[in-house]
DNA sequence: CTGAAAGCGCTTACAG
DNA sequence: CTGAAAGCGCTTACAG
């Protein structure tokens, strides 16, 4: 029994007046002279049918929908993600905005907007610059955070920045020689260059030899290789600057397992400021970068290019990373 | 310079044809007669305009979308929904059905439903029965998961079971004084109560006494005391079920700060088989449950019911869940 | 103050 | 084998 859909007709016929007035009373159409007797009416006869516009008309009239289109790379969705797409929510929602999140999936960014016609689009490293300059000709504004940390897009996470406040920290420890501890993980790779590129920076401004990069995977007796290969040398590693907290966490397994402590021996640290870090043993220094509040800062970028009267000042466009100091450094 | 839209009717221009033939040709509607020559116009047509259709027009026309619509709760996305939605989108992507995620945001699920007409929703913990029975009525297919472990959806993920599992455990283990370490997150309330329930029956089936149950929030300090509380007795608590890893491991902190290891005072259990909890020391025991295996399932469902020409066997309803021994007991 | 009408871009009977 | 026409449900000039 799927009953037929009820219409904005239907409404109409019920309140005993035209489509177009159930249209201006239910949108508040500025601008109309609607006797507040009429406007009750069509609003009891929409609640008591029950009746919820059709996305699908609206689209179709208007060019467009009321949908803020987060689209995500093809890579696993983490933390860091999720915590940009809730502040996005959280920035947009209040104004009317939904948004609606999507891994690219090996789409063109100007398939997706014709096809979806989205009001705007957050791209969360999925798209190249190009592309997005491409799109921008459209008037559908598209935000965007380079995870990569190139720019071009609105919101930049800084990840040379990341690498560096490692990199300065185990420094300013006193350690002298430096190692990165990278990921396994192929898709990380762009992120993880700039990373380096900041420890290598920092190294080279003190005048330390470039950091050794080694794999790390997550496993504790293959980290313990790579720990190996870290301390037998003539000049040992004495600061880890890790990929991220949980490669962090694996140097310090690998380290248990060598018979090596932290920060006695080797001082380590990660990124990403995961609820953990805290909690083990010895707790984790590592880097934590405010993602809720780049989502936040694409929302306001949105409703900036949106909604104009707003007023919504200019957000900063780059990531703020701060450095939380525990046991292991 | 944002050029007018592209539309079918373009295309037929463009192609020396009619806006019926672009249609047939592009969505190779069966049982039509349409010269190969002519095909190939279209589609060059197609290619050269960079003709793209419209989603909404496609969905006023035909009354609903392709999109099969992913509902989450009004809580904090945790690893659990990332990787159930990531299953679900592998399963029915290559069916020609997009994923499309939003949090509830406290709408109704009929008005969802009559918005967005999606072609199926999926329910991750986000509606009570009662609303998707009411759904169900329309013929738009309503699959989903029962965090909470009661019925009328489709999967379930038997939180008593894995309460049940921890305790087994730990009573194999030799222990008969049980604690649960609890969340203080108020939103993991009913999830909680099944896992709690799980555990009380496993003691009363072995002549033990009931749980102590303790709030252990996730701070080394916080945990410290509730560790005490379970110790300072005539009967002191030898094993403790977590509500998930992160609890299990702030219990483990707890013990550290107080001088007791693990196993040997006290045997711990979490849930959830975080990728770190391999590597913490001493590492963790938990429950592993199969979250992505959920989200394949729930997309076997959607298209058992979307498209039955295809045979797709009937998916088993509960979810997958093992224990992973490690250290902690 | 309110209504009739057009049109957004598609698909699909129906007529040739 | 191909085309003209209707209609999905809205919103918005425009006419009264």
């Amino acid at each position: 029994m799927s009953s037929a859909r009820v219409t904005s007709r239907d409404v109409a016929r019920r309140a005993g007046v035209s489509q177009s007035t159930v249209s201006y009373v239910l949108n508040d159409t500025p601008g109309q002279t609607i006797s507040p007797d009429t406007r009750a009416r069509v609003r009891d006869a929409a609640t008591e049918l029950g009746y919820t516009p059709s996305a699908a008309a609206r689209a179709l009239r208007a060019g467009r929908t009321d949908t803020v289109l987060v689209v995500v790379a093809d890579v696993p969705v983490g933390d860091a993600t999720v915590a940009i797409l809730g502040g996005l929510a959280r920035t947009v929602q209040p104004h009317g905005y939904t948004t609606v999140y999507q891994r690219r999936d090996g789409r063109d960014l100007r398939a997706v907007l014709r096809s979806l016609t989205p009001v705007a689009v957050a791209d969360i490293g999925a798209f190249s610059p190009d592309e997005v300059a491409a799109a921008a000709e459209r008037d559908v504004p598209v935000v965007g955070v380079s995870l990569d940390g190139i720019d071009g897009h609105v919101m930049r996470i800084p990840q040379d920045e990341i690498g560096r406040m490692q990199a300065e920290h185990l420094i300013a420890r006193g350690r002298r020689r430096l190692a990165y501890a990278a990921t396994d993980d192929a898709l990380a790779g762009q992120l993880m260059a700039g990373r380096i590129e900041g420890v290598r920076d920092a190294c080279a401004r003190h005048g330390l030899p470039a950091p050794l990069v080694v794999e790390t995977p997550l496993y504790a007796d293959a980290a313990r290789r790579a720990v190996d290969r870290l301390r037998d040398r003539a000049d040992p590693v004495t600061g880890v600057c890790a990929f991220n907290d949980h490669v962090a966490l694996a140097v310090s397994a690998g380290m248990r397992l060598a018979g090596l402590s932290a920060p006695a021996d080797v001082a380590v640290v990660g990124v990403d400021d995961l609820p953990l870090a805290r909690l083990v043993s010895p707790a984790l220094t590592t880097v934590h970068v405010h993602n809720d509040d780049v989502g936040v800062a694409l929302g306001r970028h949105v409703l900036r290019r949106l909604r104009p009267e707003l007023g919504v000042p200019e957000p900063d466009d780059e990531a703020t990373i701060h450095l939380v100091v525990r046991e292991t450094t």
